[in-house]
DNA sequence: TTCTACATGTAATGAGTTACATGATTAC
DNA sequence: GTAATCATGTAACTCATTACATGTAGAA
């Protein structure tokens, strides 16, 4: 059911189509939220019926004819009761890669700080990338009231890749300490 | 498909029954891992099928029968091949939590700074009980390899829930401070 | 007497993914 | 010529959640 409000989030800050909310999603709620297109497209239509959206079919040339939605009063209100109403249940985590590592008895402890290595690349990746885009759309201004959610969420997407790094790079040296140590001591 | 590859990597350390599973999961894989129990029985019926495992059912006094499943040498290799050379897919997120943060400008300051204080104690709470579990199991000393799994995916656990505590309380500060300037200043 | 732990499941529904479809424009 | 971007969707499928079902033992 999040999905809806996910989408309304957006929608209350400026009407837009399902194509746009698909590329939000992936610019900056990547560490928050993760939605397929066809999903997209299907809840727009179901929260049309519900009449939380209304939408308008705009003709473009050259381009295929775009779709816009904006928020109803309905749906202005949904949303704000279930930011303040309704109870948040802790996220249901599923980190493939954590699965991997907690079957690191399998594998040898070179290939593991080889996985280890690679994983730690795409995550300082992350770091960077977060990090430019809240200076391009900040820099050292405090953000205005609009913009707080933005605010908030893109620190924590900064933490959050920030922490991987830091753990990675852990696990790593502890693997190579057990490496030299194990053999002897145990 | 990766519930699968959770699973197993739990089987090869020790048979157990889908209740125990269950029960794991929620004990040391809540930080990456999160699947219902019907989720579980179902897959292990499937993994039987495909020959992975194999059950036994051991009769029980006075509690009900248990299924204990064990681990096949193919559902070893599965899980090996799996560790090692399938490809690391991001997770894809899905915290409700930030999804309310993202829509913060649709509610008072006061009321936002409420959501996160109690979202601050829930992960307060994570903290202490992964650093309780860790001790517990390993203390001061240094893991067995059979443990490097559950020594490293901890670590990552109180790392994950202490960054929580952090991002809560810089952003309970920050909009503190934004409440104050807000007005005078913008 | 109400709750929790033990123990396993089916059926129905809802959420999410994959494959397929269309078709122009622009950059390499 | 090959890929990416723009733009929207359907159909089929798998995965995940919720409700329901059953039954005993022991603690509060």
């Amino acid at each position: 059911m999040s999905l809806r409000y996910a989408l309304l989030g957006l929608l209350v800050e400026k009407p837009a189509t399902g194509y746009q909310l698909h590329q939000q999603f992936k610019e900056k709620r990547v560490y928050f939220w993760h939605a397929h297109h066809t999903q997209i497209y299907r809840e727009l239509n179901r929260m049309e019926a519900d009449e939380w959206v209304t939408s308008e079919v705009i003709p473009q040339e050259d381009l295929p004819d775009k779709k816009v939605y904006t928020v109803t009063e309905t749906g202005r209100k949904e949303l704000t009761n279930w930011v303040l109403h309704e109870a948040s249940h802790p996220p249901n985590i599923k980190d493939e890669f954590l699965v991997r590592v907690a079957a690191f008895h399998t594998i040898s402890t070179e290939q593991a700080i080889q996985l280890l290595q690679e994983i730690r690349t795409g995550y300082q990746y992350g770091v960077e990338q977060t990090r430019q885009w809240r200076n391009e759309q900040f820099g050292n201004q405090l953000p205005s009231p609009q913009e707080i959610g933005d605010y908030l969420t893109s620190e924590y997407g900064v933490r959050y890749t920030q922490t991987w790094v830091e753990w990675c790079d852990w696990a790593i040296e502890t693997l190579k300490q057990l490496k030299e140590e194990g053999p002897c001591e145990k």
